[in-house]
RNA sequence: GGCGCCGUACCCAAGUGGUUAAGGGAGCAGUCUGCAAAACUGCGAUGCAGCGGUUCGACCCCGCUCGGCGCCUCCA
């Protein structure tokens, strides 16, 4: 029985769905108006894992993800480029699906764009004003907190906390300084919808709670995002959507802990961010590899606890998934007595109950990879008595299976390095998978740091392609097939040195890697 | 000022009021190997920031202290 941590109860909880047998979720996706980091990759990827699981367990998932695509940032940022807020949004929902892609973050089954929900936003609006929990000031709308009375409830707070601790100049035009706007009235240059109180442009919060309303109904099931959006932004939501539907908006609440870097939020502000395809353009590694360590170490640890990013941590996630697919690639050679077949099964069973007990219990991925390790080290053992192919296969289905709920272990092939077709190999230095300590994204002026490298233990990037690779192999069997060691030393210890490893297997042959 | 979180071995990281405190990475030793690599085996916190308290018993509950962090303003 899976059981979810929910913000609002501050509890585990048992999960139900509303309807049986279907699960409708919402995770607030991004404003689209710059490159997302890797902050942006963590809450992406815990919704993903928690649809896949979800799914796994039979669920049919109905998950939204909207984009925010009209906002202060973006019309400053079409402003400074001078081009439109569209042509802003486009682009960046572009590199956003990139981004998310390489990470193999599924897509939500609807992505819905705040700009296409104008009419549903407006009449939300209306409808807050006619119950009197919203009030209209010179074009401006908004929504009056003192009105709805468990506002606070999702973010543990008290109106006259909040107040005290107000770092905001209050608009005087308020009722109270923690009313906030539904509706702004726009300027001029400004993208703006007609509406009962004159042209102008939704707040933030009530997108959410328009799609949200539209697309999973007035009641659904788990909605979510980062631990910085619980307040204002979910506690508005919920103020937002109940307050004018009178129902319950959602019934599990959940929020994923921050990245940090140095033990600190990563965030615009303090300008510590990595953006992702920063990563992917720098790593030494192709793309589909790089995607999988991002994700092991992401998911290394508790969605919600923080979790610190580093070059070194993804060295780890990266040294972890070796032993994964070096088993992986012996699964798939020819050797066949079966001895150990009768005990891969129970292995098996053991893994899946384990995974499943780990994943029940609030979605705990690190414990979930630890039982993956233990059915790997288990499948190992097996391996060196002897598994039929039919096992062997079946064995690799099962890390294929699980690992799915992950978007682990996909991978047919798990290599090191790109291979440029023609290319002689030289020994550069290695390049470090990330330059520097920070990341400026296109708003950041360049600041002298120095440059820190931060994958130094690295081995250098092979720039052999297979063939070559390949050929310097058979030579060296040759060569030991004549017992001149020496020379097939010389051999492995060349390609060594360009970053590829030389396994020998018992047959007289070789595989390597990179 | 208000609300809240975290501190587990060299590093990452689970966890439970009471069997030997998961798992991974790194390291060391051994088996295997022509040599390696991989795999396998063994080694590694008598202790879970510190100090008190509750309890028959606490790393897990309570209090205080120290250290780090987050939200209260746009933020995943």
């Amino acid at each position: 029985m899976l059981s979810i941590y929910n913000t609002l109860t501050g509890k585990n909880e048992p999960f139900e769905s509303l309807v049986p047998k279907i699960v409708r979720m919402y995770a607030c996706g991004v404003t689209v108006y710059d490159y997302c980091h890797i902050g942006h990759a963590r809450s992406a990827l815990v919704f993903d894992v928690i649809r896949r699981y979800l799914e796994f367990t039979g669920y049919q998932v109905e998950f939204v993800k909207n984009f925010t695509d009209v906002d202060d940032k973006i019309i400053k940022r079409a402003n400074e480029r001078g081009v439109s807020c569209d042509a802003i949004t486009a682009e960046f929902i572009e590199a956003y699906y990139q981004d998310m892609g390489r990470l193999g973050i599924r897509r939500a089954t609807i992505e819905p764009k705040a700009t296409e929900h104008m009419a549903e936003i407006i009449e939300l609006v209306q409808t807050l004003i006619q119950k009197g929990l919203a009030y209209e000031v010179a074009g401006d709308v908004y929504f009056q907190v003192e009105k709805y009375q468990p506002y606070g409830s999702l973010s543990k707070r008290k109106l006259e906390d909040l107040q005290a601790g107000a770092r905001v100049e209050v608009d005087e035009r308020k009722r109270h300084p923690m009313d906030f706007a539904l509706w702004k009235s726009s300027k001029q240059g400004e993208p703006s919808w007609e509406s009962p109180w004159g042209p102008g442009r939704p707040g933030w919060h009530i997108e959410c709670s328009a799609m949200s309303i539209k697309h999973l109904g007035e009641t659904f099931d788990i909605h979510g995002g980062g631990m910085d959006l619980i307040f204002p932004h979910h506690e508005n939501e919920i103020a937002q959507s109940c307050g004018a539907t009178g129902k319950e908006f959602v019934r599990y609440w959940i929020h994923n802990g921050f990245v940090q870097v140095n033990q600190e939020k990563m965030s615009k502000s303090l300008g510590n961010f990595f953006a992702i395809r920063e990563i992917f353009e720098k790593s030494r590694w192709p793309e589909a590899e790089t995607g999988e360590m991002l994700r092991y170490f992401l998911l290394g640890t508790h969605y919600r606890s923080p979790l610190d990013f580093s070059d070194h941590s993804l060295l780890e996630a990266k040294n972890a998934l070796n032993g994964f697919y070096d088993l992986f690639t012996r699964l798939k050679e020819s050797e066949d007595r079966g001895t150990g077949d009768k005990e891969l099964m129970p292995a098996i069973e053991r893994c899946k109950v384990a995974f499943r007990e780990a994943m029940d219990d609030d979605f705990n991925t690190s414990v979930a990879i630890a039982e993956l390790q233990r059915l790997k080290s288990d499948v190992n053992k097996l391996l060196s008595q002897g598994l039929s192919t039919e096992a062997r296969r079946i064995a690799r289905e099962e890390f294929r299976s699980l690992g799915n709920c992950l978007g682990l272990f996909q991978l047919d092939k798990w290599q090191f390095s790109q291979v440029p077709v023609g290319q002689t190999a030289d020994l550069s230095p290695a390049s470090p998978i990330i330059m520097r300590q920070k990341v400026m994204m296109i708003d950041q002026v360049e600041e002298a740091d120095t440059p820190q490298p931060m994958l130094s233990a690295a081995k250098p990037k092979s720039e052999f392609s297979d063939t070559q690779v390949q050929l310097k192999v058979d030579e060296r069997n040759e060569a030991r097939k004549q017992k001149d060691f020496k020379k097939a030393d010389e051999i492995r210890r060349f390609l060594s040195s360009h970053g590829i490893v030389i396994e020998d297997k018992p047959d007289g042959t070789s595989r390597w890697k990179r």
